[in-house]
DNA sequence: AAAGATTGATAGCTCAATCTTA
DNA sequence: TAAGATTGAGCTATCAATCTTT
């Protein structure tokens, strides 16, 4: 946040340390939503059309609750973005054979290549994010966050 | 994401290596918003109110396009949302002296009462995220998340 | 014109209720 | 009863058009 004027404000003095911290990682997660929702555009993509397909690149079967869970979004959207994509002949719907409440979902072919160029984009925007990076950065970033998200999935269920 | 069975899909070989650590941060990202809307619901507040009366007691005087941009979302959207928070006693809204344009928003002492409640949430949720953190290791994480916004201001401004 | 703010139409998300199968 | 999926009501976000001031 840029103010007019320079602030001398008690209250940015007394915060914690890793305040700071956080601020860039979540100001570095809306630009980073932001460049790649520019660059999917092209492929006709909103990023939560990418995100089921890209998910479903790398991990076909999955079923939509989970695909909901990891997108952190309502079964009920999954519901209506997998009928989207699956009327748009990107996605095929099959009964799951041991249980036939849920469905496993699958790219058809057209639906594989769009998302294999979504991914080659998705890749190039990581790619360029995190050029600068040491290996020792990367190594510190990707042990770090994954500690934060034990212990936040940790404070998630103590209620 | 997790699934039934274990895969050996070559597709995830080829990942560029910064993948994993940026679905990490994702998935922080998406925890942490999680688990501070749990918290902070406890005030009343929303996360979007939260992030604007934060950022009021943080940053008085700032404009409305100064928030939404802060935010990341539309102006529209900001002037709905500071107009409840007006009506709702939080904040107070002056005209700017030099650009009778803009509006000046600043805390009211009710709103920056409940936004000093809301930041000490805030900073818990932070601190307990971090708190197995080294030294070395907050400071990297800081350093490589504002390179990566520097990145990816040029990336969004280079189209 | 250009910029800050507001309004209104459209689209999307959240949450609870419902249906079907386990 | 519980779980996967769907539907519908209500709320919020997005985007373009508009108003006012610079």
């Amino acid at each position: 946040m840029t103010t007019t004027r320079a602030l001398k404000n008690s209250l940015i003095d007394e915060l914690p340390l890793a305040h700071e911290a956080w601020v860039a990682v979540v100001r570095a997660y809306n630009l980073c939503d932001a460049v790649l929702s520019e660059r999917i555009e092209a492929l006709g993509l909103k990023t939560a059309e990418h995100e089921v397909i890209v998910s479903l690149l790398l991990y076909p079967g999955v079923t939509q609750q989970q695909l909901a869970s990891h997108s952190f979004t309502a079964k009920s959207v999954m519901s209506v973005l997998v009928n989207k994509l699956e009327q748009g002949g990107l996605i095929a719907r099959t009964v799951d054979a041991r249980d036939s409440r849920a469905w496993r979902l699958q790219l058809t072919a057209k639906g594989e290549k769009l998302a294999r160029r979504a991914l080659a984009i998705q890749n190039e925007v990581v790619t360029a994010m995190t050029a600068d990076y040491s290996a020792e950065e990367l190594a510190t970033l990707m042990r770090v966050s994954k500690r934060t998200c034990s212990v936040l999935e940790a404070l998630r269920e103590a209620r």
